[in-house]
DNA sequence: CATGAATGAGTATTCATTCAT
DNA sequence: GATGAATGAATACTCATTCAT
């Protein structure tokens, strides 16, 4: 029970978070939304900013974590920048509103809190960084602002958060898949992303995330 | 006198909004940023709102007036995509408060206010899109899905008010022309945006936001 | 409790309306009224003219509902129209402050609110019409104006609201049958009020405002 | 000029006052209502109060004036009541928001400014308790609670300001005869007031309130 | 004469949070 | 577990008033 409405909090607090912003999200809300009342949402929280760190770090985590899976023994750069990008773009794209705080609440952040944030984050562009490092070594990739290009793929790849409908026509695959292609060609790379990648994707998704994909 | 004040509360909410959002933004803040009383600030503005409203009409209006100018008497589809990527490049480095906050605020607009900046964004979008169906019919550029190219670019693009700053290494020429590369490459298209485009970009910027570029 | 907390905030509203108005009372005044912290009052009522309406509603209501309990039943015109004088004399005696604030701020009232307020003021005031037409029909009472009459009276009887005191010389007796009087002999009535009908008033005002009179 | 203007601003905070009083009153609907700006308006008067307590004490005394002129040299107590109930009625006709205010707005006064205009008021209810007093002894009045009577009559006669309006089908003259007579027969008096009495209250009326009666 | 600018104190209302029950 | 009650501090905004120009 108790879990499973700590859960519902969390979840009530990721749209709201997500809709209106932290700040825009008052604790009354949030109660509503959990169907609670405001005193008893202090039972399975701590402060409102307890929450919102809470939902970052956690979000923040399994991105890291399941982008670590999907290129575990990868070498080939085309394939782990491939599967970084199918990745990011799958998990935005089924985790909308965990993604959106993420990218759009920091400002609210204690300046500790947001350190930790902040580590995690770079943790995570560096696996990003590696892959382009790696395939401009090798002569796959061609880009003279490593950086800058690994920054330009990422927000390309977070805005699906902002506009993919899983009610829309577009498959998550093909979205994937549309991406993938995008950024690899950005990279001045033409080979394709191979679907064997595409499907371990997918796996390591469904399996972080809990959710059929 | 009182035009220049106007103009600093203008400033002063731009700056807030965009660093601690509208909501987190207090009245009270704004007064300090505006070195006004709070009392003050209300010969020079509405409500809170009406300064957000503004701020996100007049910033959408100006990158369309811009858009539009730029690519006036462009028949060819490469040189108006390419000149549309400059020009939101270089829009985003130069002024990238106000347009964290076109970006990031809209969710606390009142529904009426919402319509108006949707269609200033509309508009805009239109632009790139009738530029990338072009290209795709003129067979220079290759997806099979040009609205979610088109997405992916500006999202893209947009990034660039995230984390741009003047004071690094990278110069705003460099920073348009690799993000024209990189879009075009990403259409499939290896022809780079000619010089003069990215000249007329700068000057097309220059002018609308009088500012030196 | 709560309900007496609620009490506690409609009677300290209703002590500062009369005395301050609506207008020149204060959340702070009411709250040090009631003995609670401006932000509790919040617990026990909506907006400050929620309560406003609502002492508004309630009071006429009250006022409706005796003045037809203490004609149900009467067929005489005078009696009629003297137990009306009557139990309106005794309810302002006894509750002069609700019934200044009837009288004095409905200019404080939202339109909205303002229409149930009048259509409960038009079905009390349809009483009185009733009995000096009949009477006047009946050749008991003579006036060639009677709404205009009736207009008077009534004022005349809500005028004791602002200065009967109970600490007077003036028993309610004596102040009830001398305004009955008073309003008969106006309407060219020379037979009093009987006694019987006054008793009975006082014990509808006793019934309906829970006071021993 | 400036007394056209000064006048003007008494209209407007006369107009307002009545209407959504003192404290529902701000000085900036003032300023509208009086076609100024707010910081020009304190050339015309001193603080929102003394415009309040000039505008009460102008009113008393005219009424008392009026009151005085029109019952001078009159010896007999039903003409002088009689006089006085159609004077009150007449002026509370024509300047009823002047009314209103005097009689609605004593609780936003000073304790100080509030001394001046009770003293007023007493002169002028003394001679109505004279002229109630005067009959009763010499037998053409009955009333066994002189004061409670001049009470009731007074506020009868006040509520005029409250409903009528020139435009409905009643006229001054049967207006305030209509008055006299229900004040006299309340009294006890079956004796009407003479017309010249009546015509010559109008015309006091009409040179104090310099307006056409 | 007139007013734009300015403000300290005030407005009603909501905030996140605690705690006794 | 759950919540009604409670509140100090904050919210956006308005007040009556002054004053330099």
């Amino acid at each position: 029970m108790a879990v499973n409405t700590r859960e519902r909090v969390r979840q009530a607090a990721v749209k709201l978070f997500a809709t209106k912003g932290f700040h825009g999200t008052g604790i009354r809300d949030l109660a509503q939304e959990a169907e609670l009342s405001s005193a008893s949402l202090y039972h399975y929280m701590g402060t409102k900013e307890d929450l919102l760190v809470a939902i970052m770090n956690e979000s923040l985590r399994r991105l890291l974590d399941a982008a670590e899976q999907a290129t575990a023994g990868l070498a080939d750069p085309v394939s782990r920048l491939g599967s970084l990008v199918a990745l990011h773009v799958l998990a935005h794209a089924i985790q909308p509103e965990d993604t959106r705080v993420v990218d759009n609440e920091v400002h609210a952040l204690t300046p500790a809190a947001r350190d930790g944030v902040v580590a995690l984050r770079d943790a995570y562009e560096r696996l990003w960084a590696d892959a382009i490092e790696d395939g401009v070594a090798a002569g796959v990739f061609h880009t003279d602002q490593p950086s800058v290009t690994r920054l330009a793929l990422v927000e390309m790849c977070s805005g699906v958060a902002r506009w993919y409908s899983p009610r829309g026509p577009l498959g998550l695959d093909q979205l994937a898949s549309h991406y993938a292609e995008l950024a690899l060609r950005a990279l001045g790379c033409t080979r394709p992303l191979g679907s064997a990648h595409l499907q371990n994707c997918r796996e390591v998704v469904s399996g972080v995330w809990r959710v059929p994909v």
